[in-house]
DNA sequence: TACTTTATAATAATAATTATCATATAGTAA
DNA sequence: TTACTATATGATAATTATTATTATAAAGTA
């Protein structure tokens, strides 16, 4: 398996600590974090880092090719994961998960269709299912201002 | 088939010319157009109008299940199709269609699941493709400023 | 017609994302 | 190592879609 830095090198990225950062900050996260959450992530290692690098550094990745930008309930969301596949996002406490199981196979079958029957030319697509993931779903109570804030998403 | 108007009164909402207007524009169009094209579309019979109006107008509307909030590329946009359904969007031209044919049954089906094995449960879901609409992979020039703005999506 | 409630429209605020630009750093070649 | 050039970074400001606030107006009802 290649590493970050090979990775970044083959796309023809310039080696700096902050994108090996950023880079490892998705790569190493499996809950689709935002650009803030990354931004939060990699300060503890530079401190001076600011947001407007995490989201231009993050939008080259994209471009690459080397993570996904997602569209979840109109934010970005980025996942190391590039091949197409479904999420679930719970609208209470903000969670993005991945879709697994025998359904998840279906969309990235579609995605290798590659156009529709009437000539749409697929690049990318986006399938989320919104609702309460099985923790909302059970504690059906106000989680209150001290609930899981970083991952909730806006109202 | 109940009007328009019967339909609002059904839901609680008070008779404005506003509402029917806005509840008109969305129903009479099948380009799920944005807040801002409603807007415009409304302000031929209503000069007056806000977009502020528009924008309350839709998401009251949505909430009734009178019609369905898209998630587009991170902008908002309307259908007066309520059923779950998969999208077509252009990132050149910002048009957006419905993706019909067989393919289109299996979303509906999927929604009718409401619940997935690990007990996630479903309220809603996007299923969006983008890419070039059979038009714009035919004219693959730049199409300039005189182009299809309006329904044109962010850069 | 008067009354109460809700809707409208003008305006300001918010929040996520993007643009600008001076300074700093990576990669490279002498 | 050093100097050089291109690109990245970070500080700051701008943008854009959407939402909040609030005084006035209109809808529904008695």
């Amino acid at each position: 398996m290649m590493n970050a830095s090979a990775l970044l090198k083959e796309k023809g990225f310039r080696i700096t600590p902050q994108r090996l950062a950023v880079f490892e900050a998705v790569l190493g996260n499996k809950t689709h974090p935002s650009a803030e959450s990354v931004y939060t992530a990699v300060r503890e290692k530079f401190p001076s880092i600011s947001l407007n690098t995490v989201y231009k550094t993050l939008q080259s990745f994209q471009e690459a090719g080397l993570l996904w930008q997602l569209n979840i309930a109109r934010n970005l969301r980025y996942d190391g994961n590039t091949l197409p596949h479904a999420h679930l996002c719970c609208l209470r406490c903000g969670q993005v998960d991945d879709l697994n199981g025998g359904l998840a196979k279906l969309f990235t079958d579609l995605a290798d269709l590659g156009m529709t029957k009437s000539g749409f030319k697929i690049d990318s697509l986006e399938v989320n299912f919104y609702g309460s993931c099985p923790s909302c779903s059970r504690h059906a109570v106000n989680l209150g201002p001290s609930g899981p804030g970083d991952n909730r998403l806006p109202e």
